[in-house]
DNA sequence: ATCCTCCTCAACCGATTGGTTGACGAAAAC
DNA sequence: GTTTTCGTCAACCAATCGGTTGAGGAGGAT
């Protein structure tokens, strides 16, 4: 099985789980309430639940018949972390990229 | 075709092409040298390469026969952008949550 | 007990994905 | 000009994905 890292890019890759994200940010909801505006089954949003659930961005208890469904908003931070870090490291590269222009610049005219 | 968005946490979601991303952010680099480490062919590791580009990850220059791959970070800021203001959202409900029992927990015992 | 509501599981389907191999293109190097 | 190096394109393959439909389970409501 893939690492959680892959699951959670994975699952946002989808444009209905971002919508379904976006929309538990705000509230929890039930599958029925959560499925009513798109115009695909109540089985294809339960397997997209599935899959935001696998990635831990989503958890769902149990209330009688209803199943709500809760955002897990900390693993957000294994993603930024991971972007972070390697945005941080192609800027640091850009700046000694940049200091070097600058020597490179300085030296230049000198030993004719 | 899918949204920017969405191809680039598709195209993040794959191990390999993460691995490629934070060797990138090091150093630019041609195929032939990020595929060496891999033990998948190197046409492979150029669609790979191909999927980073069209999430707008990566650009590719040429240089006689080699073609350089160089890291774009300034697409991270898209899914930052993303995640942060659902993140945000969802903290501040939990704000608001914390609030609304505090209250409660003010109230109790009163009104016998 | 029976029915109804809410939801999941299972089987299936076409499209996409990550991989392969083989052929080819562009530009040095000989 | 021929060869070699570096890389892409094309066709194919198994596996996964997003969707469907049909069956069924858990738990009120009657």
């Amino acid at each position: 099985m893939a690492d959680q890292l892959s699951r959670v890019f994975q699952a946002l890759g989808d444009p209905t789980r971002r919508d379904l994200v976006a929309r538990l940010a705000v509230a929890d909801a039930t599958v029925g309430e959560l499925a009513a505006p798109y115009d695909v089954s109540l089985q294809a949003i339960s397997k997209h639940l599935k899959v935001l659930e696998e990635a831990g961005l989503v958890s769902r208890s149990r209330d009688a018949q209803r199943r709500p469904v809760h955002l897990e908003a900390e693993v957000f931070d294994l993603m930024t972390k991971w972007i972070e870090r390697y945005r941080q490291e192609a800027e640091e590269r850009f700046s000694r990229l940049d200091a070097l222009l600058a020597r490179e610049d300085e030296s230049e005219g000198e030993a004719p």
